[in-house]
RNA sequence: GGACGGUUACCCAAGUGGCCAACGGGGACUGACUGUAAAUCAGUUAGCAGAAGCUUUCGGAGGUUCGAAUCCUUCACCGUCCA
């Protein structure tokens, strides 16, 4: 269980398979991300007809609602929400950061006030650890202090905190059927990522992440980060860049040395009116796409682009349709998933370098948009 | 025929002498979004500039006043009631 093999290299990047008791991972993987256990606006069907095969679920929104024992009573996350691919559970450690006002950190773990109804809350690695088991996805994560990236004395103390932590997760882990992933932080600064990739590699998780990146940072820096940790992380794990998301980024986290991605951008993007595509992004609210006949991307092979005009898709945005929010879900989860099978491919066939420049050099032509007029 | 009430920007609607280019809502338009406190948030919505500023607006016309969406006269239209 948990094996991971490498079937094809090009440069740093790599394609490979990540075996889990619900299936194989094959990557360069994008997972789709379902906090509250569901993607939003999206059916697990629909999520099998995308090919998606890793989908994300939160610690600490589903520890305050509905509680991880009751997830537990009703068989588990898989079954509880009725997907039965591979899952991963974030630790409650992005909250950390996201809920900052609402929080006091110490150096056992962290007060919360819920979100929900302001009462308070406390997570800690065992704690974390302790729901993850009770939601029972393949894949957990430990319990990680985020911090803000330019900040160098935070992050250096953040870091500290998340390696002690990463210790104590390991010690309280007890279920067999779940793969734990140590979490790499240190913000922008190279020399702590490098400390921080050491440590998290020398207590040998079956898979390693790197985690506080695309929170507020320069996209050289987010680059160079990887780069940093990478050279670092064992090559026999799966590597994991958290929370990252846009296609560019994708192509730029394979080609160095990246295996998993997850993020809320396409999901949230699409409630939000905006379709991804690799030329750029569409905001389907916009009047010049009225009477636009076209499918978002006239390239794009998914269910809405194959049925649907963009007037049509506007008209939903205006007359405030939730199918709105399920069309361009499926569609932009599509471009990331679609693109993670293409990378996965060009890597197999050894044209990653030329599919990556190809793909690359899209972004920076006209949107569809301008091109349009 | 008479008595009241009303007519404000795309729509609804506040404002009853200067702090009004005019509250608020809707609509429309635009932007943002990266391990989801996000079906959210922000901006614009008379014209020209697009910082400051200038020009034309509150049913029409005329008047009072240093100054009017606000007061007066008159006309038009709408509503309610009495004949």
């Amino acid at each position: 269980m948990f094996e991971w093999q490498v079937t094809a290299r090009s440069g740093k990047a790599r394609a490979g398979a990540f075996t889990t008791p619900h299936g194989i991972l094959k990557t360069p993987v994008f997972a789709p991300v379902g906090t509250q256990a569901t993607v939003k606006a999206i059916t697990p069907a629909q999520l099998h007809e995308l090919g998606a095969q890793l989908v994300l679920a939160n610690t600490y929104h589903l520890h305050l609602r509905p509680g991880s024992e009751l997830v537990a009573e009703m068989g588990g996350l898989h079954q509880f929400m009725q997907w039965d691919g591979p899952m991963l559970t974030d630790s409650g450690g992005f909250q950390v950061f996201s809920l900052a006002e609402t929080r006091r950190i110490d150096e056992d773990g962290v007060n919360f006030k819920s979100h929900i109804d302001g009462s308070a809350k406390r997570l800690s690695p065992e704690i974390s650890i302790a729901i993850q088991e009770n939601l029972g996805a393949d894949i957990i994560m430990a319990f990680d202090e985020c911090a803000d990236p330019r900040n160098k004395t935070y992050s250096a103390e953040a870091m500290k905190r998340t390696h002690a932590w990463a210790k104590r997760c390991l010690k309280v882990k007890k279920r067999e059927d779940q793969a734990l992933f140590g979490i790499v932080q240190g913000g922008v600064f190279d020399d702590l990522r490098e400390e921080s990739a050491r440590f998290i590699s020398s207590l040998n998780f079956p898979g390693n992440a790197i985690g506080g990146l695309s929170v507020g940072e320069t996209k050289e820096e987010m680059y160079r980060s990887i780069e940093v940790v990478n050279a670092v992380l064992p090559e026999d794990k799966p590597r994991y860049l958290m929370g990252v998301g846009t296609p560019e980024d994708l192509i730029e986290g394979v080609l160095r040395g990246v295996d998993i991605f997850d993020c809320v951008l396409p999901t949230r993007l699409a409630r939000h009116n905006s379709a991804m595509t690799l030329q750029g992004r569409l905001n389907l609210m916009n009047a010049v796409y009225a009477k636009d006949p076209a499918p978002i991307d006239p390239d794009c092979r998914c269910y809405t682009c194959t049925h649907f005009s963009r007037a049509y898709l506007r008209h939903l945005i205006n007359a405030r349709e939730m199918l709105s929010a399920t069309l361009l879900s499926i569609h932009n989860l599509h471009t990331l998933l679609q693109l993670a099978r293409d990378l996965r491919a060009a890597i197999q066939q050894g044209n990653l370098e030329d599919f990556a420049a190809a793909a690359l050099e899209k972004f920076s032509l006209p949107q569809p948009s301008e091109a349009k007029q």
